[in-house]
DNA sequence: TATTCCGATAGTGAC
DNA sequence: GTCACTATCGGAATGAG
């Protein structure tokens, strides 16, 4: 479904444990969790504020019309974002390491301009590994050092600051922020020039290979090391049976 | 072969008649005609000076060194590339009323500034209908009226007018040129702007059923006239047998 | 900064 | 203004009730 005010149609549901579980991800009180329907990296998701009084669909459509908002609901808003966001990153942090052995950064923020209607905080992995994410736009929007893409700490940051800091910040101009997804194509790790996409797309997979490869050789050592000890804590037992169990994983 | 040079190895053979018959339509002891490897219309001819003593490779490689060089030679040049050029052209007449029952423009011209090597006069029917015309580009370098298309008997005329404009129309700079090929698409034809390629291909199409028919109905008309009066000249009964045979035609 | 489709545009490599 | 290949860029439509 590519509508534009899909997200907006499940903010507003009442019961969103109806959505489909293709869908439908997590929700709490306050927020759900979807399945970003063209994740641009292995792991991708939506955080969502739902639609409840006082807060309307008109306020929640993007971050721009939140923070011109009554500040303190605003920070409120963000906050359950946060709260939501930081249990699915746990999730996918095990989920890395029971199926992939290892685990790797995971980002969470915003887009200053986004097309869709409703307010998302997307939570992605740094691998950007996706058949779906096909081109320059898609990828500088999710660059994690270029500057279109908000980081919720940083966002977060913004209520601490000076008002006048928060009212520029808060202006959010479409100007301001489309050069920078046509940036020349750079790897974010490395920060390597790439020729085109297919060339970036080739080396975003040789970095999270390396990456892997290096990750599990630390945790080898790291499990050889401990079972020369002596003693051991309740939680290793987990993290070898997580360890042990290598799933469909690439690297 | 989409070679630069292809053209010039074929003006340098001492025997061009063991060139292929694919490739070579017809010569003479100053010229060479050949099929267009990518013809542009239903007819699409190359007419080629051959290198032999005075003239060298050099002189002949394009339009602009050739009128830099001895004027007199270029205009023989030119000259030779015209009386082969009118052979070709009743050539091709002959073929449009044997294959498809009527006649159409034929086009005879050189373009300012070729990539190709070697000094070649365009000789192509009017239609333009072809799948290998797949760009503004190809359709602008020919289009009758645009400027860049230069027609062999307005270049011939340069050598009657004044020494001056005679200079002036010989820089052929690819800078005062260039502009043309990236012109609006229009029917060369009707005058009428085309959105793009596919709906410009369709509508010469359109524009050369149009003619086609139109003209066919000319000729019936004129035999049956012709029928109804008493005598008759020989060469009728070559054009009757002619209009007869309909070929391919797609009209 | 939703995707997808279509088409124009730009750079390259060819031997 | 050689072609063919790859990739990018640019506009328009898109769904749903």
């Amino acid at each position: 479904m590519a509508h534009l005010t899909v997200l907006r149609s499940y903010a507003q549901r009442g019961r969103p444990e109806t959505l489909p579980a293709s869908i439908l991800f997590n929700h709490t009180e306050t927020c759900l969790t979807v399945y970003d329907a063209f994740p641009k990296a292995i792991f991708h998701f939506l955080v969502l504020p739902r639609i409840r009084p006082p807060l309307d669909a008109e306020e929640l459509t993007n971050l721009r019309t939140l923070l011109k908002s009554d500040k303190k609901r605003a920070r409120a808003v963000l906050k359950e974002l946060s709260n939501e966001a930081e249990g699915v990153k746990k999730m996918i942090q095990e989920e890395m390491l029971s199926r992939y052995g290892f685990q790797w950064e995971i980002w969470m923020g915003f887009h200053p301009v986004p097309s869709m209607q409703h307010l998302h905080l997307h939570i992605l992995s740094s691998d950007l590994c996706s058949e779906k994410l096909k081109n320059k736009k898609h990828y500088n929007s999710f660059h994690p050092a270029l500057g279109f893409f908000l980081h919720l700490s940083d966002v977060l940051s913004w209520f601490e600051a000076d008002p006048s800091f928060f009212e520029m910040k808060s202006q959010l101009k479409a100007r301001d922020y489309e050069p920078f997804l046509k940036d020349d194509l750079a790897c974010w790790k490395c920060g390597r020039a790439m020729k085109n996409m297919p060339a970036l797309k080739a080396h975003l997979q040789t970095e999270w290979r390396d990456e892997a490869r290096k990750e599990k050789a630390r945790i080898a050592r790291k499990r050889k090391f401990e079972e020369s000890q002596p003693s051991s804590s309740p939680g290793d037992g987990e993290e070898r049976a997580a360890l042990s169990a290598d799933g469909p994983a690439k690297p």
